[in-house]
DNA sequence: TTGAAAGCGGTACCAC
DNA sequence: GTGGTACCGCTTTCAA
């Protein structure tokens, strides 16, 4: 390549990573030739030379939930934009793979990492110790993060939640669950706010992870049939939300006369479900894009937020 | 590290790559140094030296979108078998960042490649060419892929979910259809099988891609308006079949009694809204599986079918 | 079974 | 503004 354009390799080299500095005529001379001969560098070779991979990785549970991977469809645009790639992971339910994947990640190097949650393993918080790079863990608060974070409290939630369904004048109340560490914090709270009132008529039914709309028709037929008939239910999910109002509707119940239901994500059909969906919004693109600048702020040695509350809002709708 | 080991670095590669060729006490005694230091190898240095980088990239249109979420998920799992993972790049709608993306994943000499669709651009063709690699796409059919190929026919979709319904009887037709080239191509099979019985009476409602239930919701409320209320109605995914349903409950039309709906790709809530939605089941993990089969079959010199009809199935439910 | 030497294809560093 | 030289950390090849 260099030779065909007749100048030295770190010439063109220079031409994709700091066209300013060179000359315009060259420039120009050695981009004809890149475009003539469809030359595409090789990261791979560059990555080991310049120590730089240009790419950051993210570990989630599970692509296929929507509730991940929206937020690493904002990481990854973001990212784009200042020429890095993503190459993600997954962990599985509950992060069981997460100690084998990170080694396969760190073994390429990337120049960031996006965890999924704040508990890892002690032989993973010691790898990624060695690796020392930029690091922002997500979808959860804790004032001790690796290194930074971008999240909200769960266990708020779970409060909030309860402080909205009382307000509301339930008194008698059901939790589904899926089996989630997060989705746990935030039934607790929720159990919390409701002991202190005293009203802790509160039956739960847990689901396995990952939800769907059976598991939360399901879920509301376990309920019932528990006694006690809920005047209202916290869901850990929209999706097990949603089942729930299916159920619900095809047993005749109405909702939110018999029953009051809240989800959680506010994914994109909660809000036209009918009646729509309450449920608790979390700006999902906002933790991909806020993670993004994070990393690349680190990367970039510029000064950063360290913590980054998103926060949350319970949005009441027809269900409620 | 070889020093740490008193081996030589070719050795500590063999423990990784080949350990059968190394005694049992070396591979012991490095292997435990290994686990003291917590060295992990870099592949970044060891793909540019071996030109295997042991990764494969998927370009998809949006990873939010289920389909093709699921058929990565078994991409990933399969390949993660074989010590590959997966470089993920979404190309948006429609392909619009597909040539640069390329570019940029090219540029990281990936072992394997899994493409959407198979429609590119002929720079894209070109790129792909030079790169000399298992190319595998997925979701379409053709007699002439780039290389390799798993998918069905989507004209055959459209045709068997019209044969479908005019044997239950119906006569009057309506299509909500993304803004999408492999939904279109079903319209056009499904059209093509009406247009052969005399059953013209078809109305198209276009909505923009991604769908979501909203989009499912506005689609029936502008069908109705178009007057000559279709009996059925044919849409291009599930998620706007339930929108659709959403939206005829609404209304107080009966389904399937006043309008059958099918939906497509049978995502895991088809079967669980009420009625159950009838739809086109699509095997999608089985995508994913094959792909990486060609692929890695490719990689080590296994002979593999180059074409591979996964097929579908149109599931009747409680909307027909 | 193990090792020495020579790259893989770029980039850092410094001189010109 | 441009180029020479060394080297990134592994694997290949071939010899011992």
């Amino acid at each position: 390549m260099a030779k065909l354009a007749g100048v030295s390799p770190i010439t063109v080299s220079r031409v994709f990573n700091r066209p300013e500095k060179v000359a315009t005529g060259t420039l120009e001379h050695v981009r004809r030739v890149i475009e003539r001969t469809g030359y595409v560098p090789n990261l791979v070779a560059g990555g080991l030379a310049s120590r730089r991979t240009r790419f950051v990785a993210a570990i989630v549970p599970a692509i296929s939930n929507q509730i991940f991977s929206e937020s690493i469809q904002s990481l990854t645009d973001r990212l784009w934009e200042s020429g890095y790639q993503v190459l993600l992971g997954t962990s599985g339910y509950p992060m069981s793979r997460e100690e084998s994947l990170l080694a396969a990640i760190l073994s390429r190097r990337p120049d960031g990492l996006f965890l999924t949650g704040i508990s890892h393993s002690l032989k993973s918080r010691r790898r990624l110790a060695v690796a020392n790079i930029p690091i922002v863990e997500v979808w959860d608060l804790t004032p001790s993060p690796i290194d930074m974070l971008v999240g909200f409290s769960h266990e708020k939630v779970g409060q909030a939640v309860a402080e909205f369904l009382v307000g509301r004048g339930h008194r008698r109340f059901g939790v589904i669950t899926a089996d989630d560490a997060r989705a746990e914090v935030r039934r607790m709270g929720f159990l919390s706010v409701l002991g202190e009132k005293r009203l802790d008529d509160v039956q739960t039914v847990p689901v396995p992870a990952p939800s769907n709309f059976r598991l939360g028709r399901e879920g509301l037929a376990r309920l019932l049939e528990l006694g006690s008939l809920p005047r209202a239910v916290f869901c850990s999910s929209d999706t097990l939300a949603h089942g729930v109002l299916i159920e619900a509707q095809a047993r005749g119940l109405s909702v939110p006369g018999d029953l009051a239901i809240v989800g959680f994500a506010d994914l994109d059909f909660a809000a036209h479900t009918s009646p729509p969906l309450s449920t608790v919004r979390i700006d999902r693109p906002a933790i991909g894009r806020r993670a993004a600048e994070s990393l690349l702020g680190r990367i970039e040695g510029r000064p950063v937020e360290r913590i980054v509350d998103i926060g949350f809002h319970v949005m009441e709708r027809g269900t409620t």
